[in-house]
RNA sequence: GCCCGAGUGGCGGAAUGGCAGACGCAGCGGACUCAAAAUCCGCCGUUGGCAACAACAUGUGGGUUCGAGUCCCACCUCGGGCACCA
């Protein structure tokens, strides 16, 4: 118990208190639960009601919505959810018609692998934390349309998951207009003549071979990845799961890098287009850069190397990719993977047994420890040279197994002045060196006196040729630019684009997700099931865990828990030519699959004809009229809020899927997501032991010289609140204690919802003191009974009224929900100040304080004599006339130092503020009786006076 | 390592390039009370000064500007992401 909350019985027996806000709280979650008070119409469909949408704007507010974590929500949850509620109960009141609800995000690994410990089966835990869940959404007063919420893991649901990855599979993506088109068509252009399949002539095709021609184009393919394989885990991996020595996390078995045969989707065929609309979209540009670093786009070349006249090999020619043509004049040498098929022919007779002793140590090697950047750089001279097409130079050809025949060409050229692994190279083996840039800190031109190489942005220097001079070129950009064109123009390479984005490796080895709708004939041969076979349920078992091997078993194959269900795993199918027997594909879809689409079926949850509604998709999600600047509007939720750590990976995804849907013609909105806001983390002290082990943070104890866990001294830091530290509290408890009001307005008044902020848990009675002060200002805390100052308002107050209300429609509208709180306070302290609240200022500050504590709003409305809630009561509006002041103080400053005041009136000119400034005293004597050189004056702001 | 972001009183934070520190916590003083709690009123960046006031202050060092917490460059520290945790 906190030390303000009463807890003696002289306590006034109204006062607002943890204990009152429980009965406030509950009688209206009641309430708003049994009138479905936030319910919102569609247009069409089974939740359709057009009458009730009315002429009315409307808006989509989205949360990323939970894992149904068996511990229940975490305080970040309800920090992202109290803004978007806030933003719905604002947007309500100020008339729109608003969407806004809450899912579960429900597939993963945590239920997994606590079935697998346990043996319960994890449809069962998953359905319990879910219940557990909505009660605490419900418990903190949250405005959710209940009939709208969706959990990954139903049927109903996960039914339309598989049918979109059908349309994905069903799809392929037009070069020309990088759409993505029906599969039919492209049979269709094969078939016409018009596009040329890859295999060779359509006509000519067997019917396998046009079936592997279109699993080549298909959006969905399968395909050998790189994974990290893990026989005694018998999983995937991820990166971060392997250790520095190449073990696993879990079990320290190793891991092995190799090839699977996997789930791809052609993400990376979007590239361009996931760049170019982030245009259209209202995210940060810090967001937006995440995404455009994380595509990578990058205008590279692809440069021919002559092999010198006089070298083995000649006319032959080294072909190699670099992301930096400009850089060429600085290539010395040119290193070659020892696979690499030139290899044979450049090596001369006396480098032979050298050349071959080297390729057959580096095939013992893994590439994973061949990209070892820390390792001593090993090579050999192959005895050729090439040309460098730049300045004709004749430059050495190395092989070295720091380059893998399986990047790009296998063969690179080496700029030792401006990359580190090749400068090592050099100085190991006595390579020239030239700089081609004039390195900013100092080192100078001269290499031979180098430590390191040059990286970074410095002007070019020995960088021209008879035709090609960058030096005074300003940008990387250009510079590449124009080499590309010398390149291209003589006929030693051309510009390639070249991204960093992967293709996404869609399938998993596990149990809990979503089976893929793909059966395979006998000959391996993947085949769509028809729509009218969904869901494809995942089967019951109660053997979650996948099957392990020997763990050094490196050639040994996954098998998922669905690979043993035999029943399951073979069926008989017509599809078309006849009874044949199947077998199904035993992967399970990742978890991102589930999130990829989650709000198009919040739109329309209901709905068993379609995934959406088009009437309804086009409703809460289309595009609006074209944007102020005269961009297109790209449709898509209107406020998207969630945790910055989702930046890249879901919302690229999910933009990905979004676009293909769009192209089928299945959606309206180009985007779905149209503003987005990241949340900052929720901090708080975590406390480690003299072993550096975290204890638990609600057991220490803070005296004079420090803090103390048991009687032992413990050190403090400060990190992400959660179980790992040790430091986490449950929201309900902070419910239980002030009431979810008081919660809700801490966790809004901490700080700017994008900042991290850490947890001070003294700190919240200052925010539960303000709704005790709201409450008395309106309600006697001996009776109970209104309490309302009979006489009006003064100007003062009205002034104060409706300058608080202006400032706080501008801080929600800017979802500065911090600074809205403060404003409110001010505006509750002059109250206090006058001894009570007017008659004419409760009901506009009740509106106002509603959205944020929307219990003690609803319960003070009622209060004041209105029936129903407010819910959709116009939120006030600030009068014009009370927000201009009669007189303006203008601070005077005298070279950028403030030293006077003078007050003028509001609409005084310029030459009249400046007069003023000029005779007051102070002013006069900081001048000192210099004559002003120059006089400033900015309006309604201040005055600078230069000297 | 690569990409993105953040550094302001004792603490959380506020500040369209225009009076640094709104609002809250903690602290100090006062009123009320037999007393305490609660409540209400006031003070509250640092240094010097009885004071008026002055000087110094937004991670560090430079720069742009009449004017910089805010814009630019470099550096330091901390946080997030890095593709099978979600």
């Amino acid at each position: 118990m906190s030390a303000t909350e009463p807890s003696t019985a002289d306590s006034p027996p109204h006062r607002y208190s943890g204990a009152l806000a429980q009965g406030i709280e509950a009688r209206w979650q009641d309430r708003w639960e049994a009138e479905g008070t936030f319910e919102a119409p569609n247009p069409a469909g089974p939740l359709g009601d057009p009458e009730a949408v009315g002429g009315r704007p409307k808006r989509f507010v989205l949360d990323m919505f939970p894992y149904p974590s068996g511990a229940g929500l975490h305080m970040g949850h309800p920090l992202g959810f109290t803004a978007t509620d806030i933003y719905a109960r604002y947007s309500r009141m100020i008339g729109h018609n608003v969407l806004y609800t809450m899912g579960f995000d429900a597939f993963g690994l945590p239920a997994e692998q606590y079935a697998v410990q346990t043996g319960q089966h994890p449809a069962i835990t998953t359905a319990q934390n879910v219940a557990n869940i909505r009660a605490q959404l419900r418990r903190l007063g949250f405005s959710h349309d209940l009939r709208r919420s969706i959990d990954t893991t139903d049927p109903g649901y996960y039914r339309w998951t598989q049918w979109i990855f059908l349309q994905i599979f069903n799809s392929w993506c037009d070069p020309e207009t990088k759409k993505a088109r029906r599969i039919d068509e492209l049979v269709a252009e094969f078939e016409a003549g018009t596009r040329a399949p890859r295999s060779g002539e359509w006509a000519t095709l067997t019917a396998a071979q046009r079936r592997k021609e279109l699993d080549q184009w298909r959006l969905a393919y399968v395909s050998d990845a790189p994974v990290n394989w893990c026989p005694g885990l018998g999983t995937v991996v991820a990166n971060e799961e392997v250790t520095a020595d190449g073990r696993s996390d879990r079990g320290n078995f190793p891991v092995f890098k190799r090839n699977m045969r996997q789930w791809m989707m052609r993400i990376t065929s979007f590239a361009d287009r996931l760049i170019d609309d982030l245009d259209l979209l209202d995210w940060t540009d810090a967001l937006k850069t995440m995404q455009r670093n994380w595509i990578g786009r990058s205008e590279g070349a692809t440069v021919h190397f002559d092999v010198a006249a006089d070298s083995a090999a000649a006319g032959e020619r080294i072909t190699v990719f670099t992301t930096r043509p400009d850089t060429l004049f600085g290539a010395t040498f040119m290193v070659l993977a020892p696979e690499h098929p030139l290899v044979g022919q450049l090596t001369t007779a006396d480098q032979a047994d050298a050349v071959a002793s080297y390729r057959r140590a580096a095939e013992a090697k893994k590439d994973i420890d061949r990209q070892d950047e820390g390792r001593e750089k090993t090579g050999v001279f192959t005895g050729s040279f090439a040309i460098n097409p730049l300045n004709g130079a004749r430059i050495p050809v190395w092989i070295a197994d720091y380059v893998l025949m399986g990047y790009g060409t296998g063969a690179i050229m080496a700029v030792p002045c401006g990359d580190q692994r090749d400068f090592e190279f050099a100085r190991t083996f006595g390579l020239e060196i030239i700089a081609i840039q004039d390195p900013t800190d100092g080192r100078g031109t001269d290499t031979s006196t180098w430590a390191d190489a040059f990286v970074g942005d410095a002007p070019y220097i020995n960088s021209a040729n008879e035709a090609l001079d960058l030096h005074g070129v300003a940008s990387v950009a250009e510079g590449v630019h124009l080499t590309n064109q010398y390149l291209a123009e003589h006929g030693h390479g051309h510009a390639t684009i070249t991204f960093k984005l992967r293709d996404w490796l869609f399938s998993r080895q596990r149990y809990w997700g979503e089976p893929f709708p793909i059966v395979y004939d006998g000959d391996g041969n993947p085949h769509a099931l028809p729509s009218d076979a969904l869901p494809v349920l995942l089967p019951e078992t109660d053997q979650f865990s996948p099957r392990t091997f020997d763990p050094d078993d490196a050639m040994s194959n996954p098998e998922s828990p669905l690979d043993r269900l035999g029943h399951w795993t073979t069926l008989t199918l017509d599809l078309g030519d006849g009874p044949q027997q199947y077998r199904r594909d035993t992967n399970v879809m990742p978890q991102w699959a589930g999130s990829c689409w989650y709000e198009l079926r919040y739109l329309d949850p209901t709905n068993d004809d379609v995934f959406v509604d088009p009437a309804n998709e086009q409703y809460w999600m289309g595009p609006q009229a074209t944007k102020a600047d005269g961009r297109a509007h790209p449709g898509g939720v209107d406020l998207y809020v969630g945790g910055v750590e989702h930046a890249v990976l879901h919302l690229l995804y999910a933009r990905f899927w979004h676009k293909v849907l769009f192209d089928l013609g299945h959606v309206s909105s180009v985007e779905p997501f149209h503003k987005l806001f990241n949340q900052g983390y929720i901090l708080a002290a975590a406390y480690t032991d003299e072993r550096g082990m975290y204890v638990e943070a609600s057991q220490v104890e803070q005296r004079d010289d420090g803090w103390f866990h048991e009687g032992r001294p413990v050190s403090r830091e400060y990190g992400k609140m959660g179980k790992s530290l040790k430091n986490a509290l449950d929201p309900m408890d902070l419910c239980a204690e002030y009431g979810a009001d008081t919660l809700r307005l801490y966790l809004m008044s901490m700080g700017p919802l994008d900042a991290s902020r850490p947890w001070e848990s003294k700190d919240v009675v200052g925010v539960y003191r303000f709704l005790q002060r709201l409450w008395r200002n309106l309600i006697d805390e001996d009776s109970g009974e209104l309490r309302l100052l009979a006489q009006p308002s003064d100007v003062d107050t009205q002034r104060a009224l409706h300058r608080t209300i202006a400032a706080v429609r501008e801080e929600l509208d800017n979802l500065r929900f911090n600074t809205a709180i403060a404003k409110l306070i001010e505006f509750n302290n002059h109250l206090t100040k006058l001894g009570g609240c007017p008659a004419d200022c409760a009901d506009a500050l009740v509106k106002m304080v509603s959205p944020f504590a929307p219990h003690v709003g609803e319960e003070l409305w009622a209060r004041l004599g209105h029936v129903g809630s407010l819910t959709h009561e116009p939120f006030p509006v600030a009068d014009p006339a009370l927000l201009v002041a009669d007189t303006v103080e203008y601070p005077v400053q005298v070279n950028g130092k403030v030293r006077g005041r003078v007050v003028v009136a509001a609409d005084a000119a310029d030459d009249v503020v400046q007069a003023a400034a000029l005779a007051d005293d102070k002013v006069q004597a900081a001048l000192a009786g210099q004559a002003p050189k120059k006089v400033i004056v900015v309006r309604g702001r201040m005055v600078n006076i230069v000297a």
